[in-house]
DNA sequence: CGACAAATAGACAAATCTGTCTATTTCGCA
DNA sequence: TGCGAAATAGACAGATTTGTCTATTTGTCG
């Protein structure tokens, strides 16, 4: 194995390639834009992309992946840094997206986009898109537990269709305001989960 | 004026080119398809296309504003049909929601998925798709404010978030149930918005 | 320096995209 | 039957799509 540069997940080029292609597909859509468009953009030619990634539907794959990891981190933090209280952990998803929405870049939600783009159930890119959002309900099952929710998975439902909602929302919007809807509903909802 | 047929927005051509297009653009995606296979499966030639729409974009804009007609027209119909309850007037959507879902050719939202492709918060487009949820918001409206709530512009608009979620999970998991994840959730914050 | 992998530019294929134009035929209606 | 609009087939433009291939250069490390 060579070790320098190499075809590696850590390759210096790949990084820079689904750091350019992530905001591409993120501004314009992932059909909208074209590999000539990324390559030029990244200033990379055709060959190490696809020495990197043997289609651009993979490359799309890896670009929702590493979101996603990102994602999850964010609201990890977000997370820990609400403290000790297990309602306010719980609620911390919502003032994590407060800061998503108010962000210049944001463009709605690359996974709803994804699975917008690519219908079909079974395509690779619709698959790992929505396999974010079932990573995201694990964590919301966990903080719903913990918050004294009788039916956790119940409350993790109800939670993830406030946040797309409130994804949606905030995407034709540009307001953070969905985020505080979706929040009260949430504490609402939870208040009655406890009951 | 012409009488039989004409350019008019009356024309059998050109509504037998808003079906077809509607079929294909749900099922695979407005970008995905062209406009050379939406004319082989209308059977209809591409001047005829171009005399009743400018161009691609307005095609997909006239089908959305077909769509929202619809489905402004059959939530109305089921809210109708669930007699004088204000409650379960208010909560007839997630009926009409569950029936939708059930259906073999249900692919997602159309709204949601044109918001998706156009990102852009300007394209004509995308301000079609957000219209419609405008317009549903403003039925939601209407039936909090029958049914009791203290404010039934936050009601509403909670209950849009639940809406959209719920049509975006039920595009991911092909299954009704978000339908009743999201009804349940509307229920409780209907309890909590009257007291 | 020598060797080898990685990255490069660019041609190329074959298909597809939206939209325009023309010449012809079909169709409805008076 | 004959007028005029509507629809037709099909060529055409010009750009763009993903992906392959080759020949060359760059870069790194022993």
């Amino acid at each position: 194995m060579a070790s320098g540069h190499s075809t590696a997940p850590t390759s210096l080029k790949r990084k820079h390639l689904l750091a350019t292609a992530w905001r591409l597909f993120y501004r314009d859509g992932y059909r909208a834009v074209g590999i000539d468009t990324l390559l030029a953009e990244a200033n990379v030619a055709k060959m190490t992309l696809y020495n990197h990634f043997p289609s651009k539907d993979d490359l799309i794959v890896a670009v929702i992946e590493k979101r996603s990891a990102e994602v999850l981190a964010g609201v990890a933090d977000a997370v820990k840094e609400a403290g000790r209280s297990p309602e306010r952990r719980l609620l911390a998803v919502f003032d994590w997206l407060r800061v998503l929405f108010g962000s210049d870049e944001f463009n709605g939600c690359a996974f709803v986009r994804a699975l917008s783009e690519f219908p079909e159930t079974n395509h690779p890119i619709h698959q790992a898109a929505w396999s974010h959002k079932q990573s995201v309900r694990k964590m919301l099952v966990r903080l719903a537990a913990k918050a004294g929710a009788k039916d956790p998975a119940a409350l993790a439902d109800a939670m993830r269709l406030l946040i797309d909602g409130a994804l949606v929302a905030a995407h034709a919007t540009r307001s953070a305001k969905p985020a505080s809807v979706a929040r009260n509903a949430a504490a609402g909802l939870l208040k009655l989960a406890r009951k």
